[in-house]
DNA sequence: TTATATTACTTGTATAGACAAGTGTCAAAT
DNA sequence: ATTTGACACTTGTCTATACAAGTAATATAA
């Protein structure tokens, strides 16, 4: 059973998607939305701080809760954090060549800041194209500890819906950078790099909910395809450009 | 007088950065500390929830908070979205080099999606470098309807102190995008691209806090110098990479 | 007409209490 | 020795209530 703020909080989400609450105008105050759904009043405010941080709406101390216009760039795209879910949404012709597969240890690089007891890991290079077209090469080191065996078909699928799916890993949050780097001469050729030879490089640390580190990816990007779209509140600050 | 649970949010933020609650380590549980602070559990629980939110503690159901790691990577740089604070706490000879500054309109590519009654805008282009090496352009569209009286002084140290302290502004969120494009030959040149000619941009969208949008920034960053740090939960989306 | 209060809304903060649900320990039963 | 159960902790959810503070419209007084 779901909480009920996190009920509410999709069907308002649900609402604002489909128009039923528009761009700029206020949602019901917090008290009539509180009798709508028939909780108190801190159960709906807890609801509508899940749309806050979303970036879907603004409260307003003494008017309301305005919905915001992002929605018109945020939506198509919302949700989608992996390859394969792109491919369902999207008309678009999603392919994926498995380059590399095979069992190593965590990068060194990894090990030695974060103190992992059982290096262990599978690595999987993967070439990503949209119509024919090469995209992003990811390069995943998976702690054989957590998944102990991972095979060449299931990278070949999604492996975030076979890690939380089939084996209830409960992923949580992850640090990522991005840069741009000079690529070899291997992911020159991969990616089809023309007039350059700079990828951007997005590396990500993956953790379960109960802290517990469990994969690094590296994503070598397409410069001329790469598209970050950020939105970050003043005080709860996230993304950072550091010079 | 700020809230009781931002302050305490503040002091424990403050005692994790001291170390005196390290990271691997659970802090004081929910009823403790509400007694240490003499609040209710729901207070200590809001401030607890900043710290989450921020990536400093990951909270674990029936065992307690712990302190993450991350605060080693994130403190160093915590705090600093702005050039001029940047030069201030680090020890760096940071210039600002003034490119351009004249009045204007906001570009129509942002005036055709926002519906803005007054465009009437101030430009301020802006060189920036470190320890003589120029670093970004920042290409700065501020609405004169809340700023009408920029000069070339307040432009040549920090605009955000000038607007949050002097103007009493409210800055509250902001959508970015990051790409990577083709620079022309001025850019090229004021920021000495040698084996490239790409740059990495930053558009950024700053809001209000009553949700008037009132700058639009472009940057311009070399790619060698660009890094970009993120933190991000799996729910709650922030940054998100659209191909 | 203009300024000032009143009033009725809105969200923000804080409290006290209750129960659910997850974790770990230790004792008792098997 | 192993499992089971009770217990004491932890955080998660939800309620009901109260007051503070910001907004906007209206009525009142100057």
């Amino acid at each position: 059973m779901t909480a009920k703020y996190l009920q509410i909080a999709a069907d308002l989400t649900n609402k604002i998607k489909h128009g039923q609450y528009k761009a700029g105008e206020l949602l019901p105050s917090e008290p009539v939305l509180s009798e709508l759904y028939g909780v108190s009043r801190e159960t709906t405010r807890k609801a509508l701080a899940e749309l806050m941080s979303a970036g879907l709406i603004q409260k307003l101390r003494g008017k309301g809760s305005v919905v915001l216009d992002r929605a018109r760039f945020a939506f198509p795209v919302s949700n989608i954090e992996t390859f394969d879910e792109l491919n369902k949404q999207e008309q678009m012709h999603a392919t994926t060549e498995i380059l590399q597969f095979n069992d190593t240890k965590m990068p060194s690089s990894i090990t030695n800041q974060l103190d992992i007891t059982e290096p262990a890991a599978t690595f999987v290079e993967r070439l990503r194209s949209i119509n024919h077209e090469p995209i992003v090469i990811d390069q995943d080191y998976i702690l054989k500890k957590y998944v102990p065996h991972l095979t060449i078909e299931q990278a070949q699928k999604s492996l975030y819906s076979y890690f939380e799916r089939d084996l209830g890993l409960e992923i949580d949050y992850a640090t990522k950078t991005i840069t741009v780097e000079p690529a070899d001469k291997k992911v020159i050729q991969s990616l089809q790099l023309e007039d350059t030879n700079l990828v951007v490089v997005v590396r990500s640390l993956t953790y379960l909910k109960d802290t517990s580190f469990f994969q690094y990816t590296v994503s070598l990007h397409r410069p001329d395809k790469f598209k970050f779209v950020d939105f970050a509140r003043r005080k709860a600050q996230h993304g950072r450009i550091i010079l």
